[in-house]
RNA sequence: GGAGGCGUCGCCUAGUCCGGUCUAUGGCGCCCGCCUGCUAAGCGGGUUGAGGGUUCAUCCCCUCUCGCGGGUUCAAAUCCCGCCGCCUCCGCCA
C-alpha cells in the first residue's frame, strides 16, 4: 500500500500517479474522508478510555456509596468506549479497504500509457539470419517433439489445456537451467530458496496479487490457500511481521518454485507449444533493501538478468514498462524480451519490478534504520522462467537437422554435452 | 483425523486455580556508571515492544501490547468461546 503521510500531505501525487496508471483519481478523496472520520473517533476513543481507567483505579479503593456512584459512571463510560472503538474499527476497514485498493505510485521518468507504450532501452545480441543460412526456422513445440523433450498432448490428456510434460532432454534442460540460474545466483550474493507454493491470503494479498491480478489466481476453497504464481509471493512473505537489521540489508534470496497462473482472459492467446501455459517453474531473485537504494538495486537485478540471458546467447532487448502495464504494487518495471525467430520479434522472457514499500508496508517488514523503525523496499526479477527460457534456447539455437547447439555456459550442467539431438 | 500438554517484555522464568494491589516477578544477557595495572569478578542504576502526539533533538504525554480473534465484566495475563503454532502419543500416509 502507499504512504498514508504522503497521501495526507501531497494528495496530488497520488492523483497524478493513479491518472497515469488509467485509475479512478476520486477514490483519493474518498480516502481523505475515512481518514478525517478515523482520526476524529480515535479522539474520542483515547479520552473517553483514559477516563474510564483511572476511575477503575478508584472503584477497586472506594467503599460504599462512594463505589456505588463511581460503579454507575464506569458503567456509562464502558458503554460509549464500546461505540466508539466500533466507529474508530468501521473508519478504520473503510480506509484500508480503499488504500489497499490503490496502485504503487509511479516512480519518475516511467513512459506514460498502456501496454504498448513501453520504451526500449537496450538492444543486445543480433538475431540469426536463418535465410542465409538457407532453412525455415522450426518452432519450439516442433523442435520440442524432433528432439522428445516437450509432450503437449499427453499434458493435455493428464491435465488439460496450457499444461505439458518436459521429457528426457527437455527434462534435464531444465534442471540443467535451474542448475546454472542458482550458481549464478549464489556467486552474486543472493541465498538459494526452495519456498512453499501454497500460501495463505495473507501473503497473497500483501504482495498485491489479490487485486486487479486476482482473477489470474489459484485458489484452494476448502483449505484457502493460494498456488503462488511466482516465488515472489513465499519470499516477500518470508520476513512478514519482522523488524530487519538495517544493517543486514540488503538481503537477497533466489527462489525456486513452480508458478501456477489461470491465465483467465487469455483465451486464444499464444495457445501453441509451451509459451503460456497454468504451470511453469522459475527461478526468482527478490530482494529487501532500504527504499534509499531501491532504484540502484532495481539497476542491478537487471544487470544480472542481462548477465543470464547473454550467457545463453539469446538476443534480446531492455524494456521500460509504461506506467499504465505496472500492475498493482510496481513503481518502475523493466522486461526483458528474448528473440523469437518463428514470430520474427521479440517476447517477453524476465521481468525485474522495484516495488520500493508497498508491499512491505502491507506486509509489515521493517527495519531499525537510523532515523528510527520504517518499512524496507522490496525488489524481484525474473532469473530464469524455464519454459520461456527453453523456447529462446530451442529457437535460437536450432540446427537444420533438428538438433540444438546448447550455449558454453548451460554445457557443464549438462555433463559436457555440445548439442541437444534428435531422438532416433 | 483423535488424545493430552504448552504458548508471559532478547533468552529462561513467577503470576493464571480464587479478576482489581500486574504500571507483569526473578535470573541471564545487554547498556551506563563506580571500583579496578589490563581483563574478569564486585557494587549501583537502566533495559518489553509497537503505534501516535510533541520537539531541531532530547525530555515528556497518550494508546495498544502476556500466541491471535471474539465474549463476559465497571475492570481480564487471570473467566468463557473460537482459531493458530509448538511438543508428546495414537491413527493414516510419501
Amino acid at each position: 500500500m502507499i504512504d498514508a503521510k504522503v497521501l495526507r500531505q501531497d494528495p496530488n501525487r497520488v492523483r497524478a500517479s493513479q491518472r497515469a496508471r488509467g485509475e479512478s483519481e476520486s477514490v483519493v478523496d474518498d480516502l481523505l474522508a475515512a481518514e478525517e472520520s478515523r482520526r476524529a473517533a480515535i479522539g474520542q476513543y483515547e479520552a473517553l478510555r483514559a477516563e474510564q481507567k483511572a476511575l477503575g483505579k478508584q472503584v477497586s479503593r472506594a467503599q460504599g456509596d462512594q463505589r456505588a456512584a463511581l460503579l454507575a459512571r464506569t458503567k456509562e463510560l464502558a458503554d460509549q468506549v464500546k461505540k466508539t472503538e466500533a466507529a474508530q474499527n468501521e473508519a478504520a476497514a473503510i480506509f484500508s479497504k480503499l488504500l489497499l485498493g490503490i496502485g504503487n505510485l509511479v516512480e519518475d521518468g516511467v513512459p506514460v500509457g498502456g501496454e504498448d507504450d513501453f520504451q526500449v532501452l537496450e538492444t543486445h545480441g543480433t538475431p540469426r539470419d536463418f535465410a542465409a543460412e538457407g532453412f525455415t526456422p522450426r518452432d519450439h513445440l516442433e523442435l520440442g517433439q524432433i528432439l522428445a523433450a516437450i509432450d503437449t498432448e499427453r499434458g493435455a490428456k493428464v491435465s488439460g489445456s496450457r499444461f505439458y510434460y518436459l521429457t528426457g532432454q527437455g527434462a534435464e534442460l531444465e534442471l540443467a537451467l535451474v542448475n546454472l540460474a542458482v550458481t549464478m545466483a549464489v556467486r552474486n550474493g543472493f541465498v538459494p530458496m526452495i519456498p512453499p507454493a501454497l500460501v495463505k491470503p495473507q501473503a497473497m494479498e500483501g504482495t498485491g496479487f489479490l487485486g486487479q491480478a486476482a482473477q489470474d489466481v489459484y485458489h484452494l476453497a476448502d483449505d484457502d490457500l493460494y498456488l503462488v504464481g511466482t516465488a515472489e509471493v513465499p519470499l516477500a512473505a518470508y520476513h512478514s511481521d519482522e523488524i530487519l537489521d538495517a544493517a543486514a540489508l540488503p538481503l537477497r534470496y533466489a527462489g525456486y518454485s513452480p508458478s501456477f497462473r489461470r491465465e483467465a482472459g487469455s483465451h486464444g492467446k499464444d495457445t501453441r507449444g509451451i509459451f503460456r501455459v497454468h504451470w511453469f517453474d522459475k527461478v526468482e531473485m527478490f530482494v529487501f533493501c532500504d527504499p534509499a537504494d531501491a532504484g540502484a538495486e532495481h539497476r542491478r537485478l537487471l544487470e544480472w538478468q542481462k548477465e543470464f540471458i547473454t550467457a545463453l546467447e539469446i538476443p534480446f532487448q531492455v524494456l521500460d514498462v509504461a506506467s499504465g502495464d505496472l500492475g498493482l504494487s510496481a513503481a518502475r518495471k523493466f522486461d526483458c524480451y528474448g528473440w523469437l525467430p518463428t514470430q520474427n520479434r521479440y517476447r517477453e522472457i524476465t521481468s525485474t519490478s522495484n516495488c520500493a514499500e508497498f508491499q512491505a508496508r502491507r506486509l509489515n517488514i521493517r527495519a531499525r534504520f537510523d532515523t528510527g523503525t520504517a518499512p524496507v523496499a522490496t525488489l524481484n526479477g525474473t532469473l530464469c522462467a524455464i519454459t520461456r527460457t527453453i523456447i529462446m534456447i530451442l529457437e535460437n539455437h536450432q540446427q537444420p537437422d533438428g538438433s540444438v547447439r546448447i550455449p558454453q555456459a548451460l554445457r557443464p550442467f549438462l555433463g559436457g554435452r555440445e548439442r541437444l539431438v534428435p531422438a532416433r
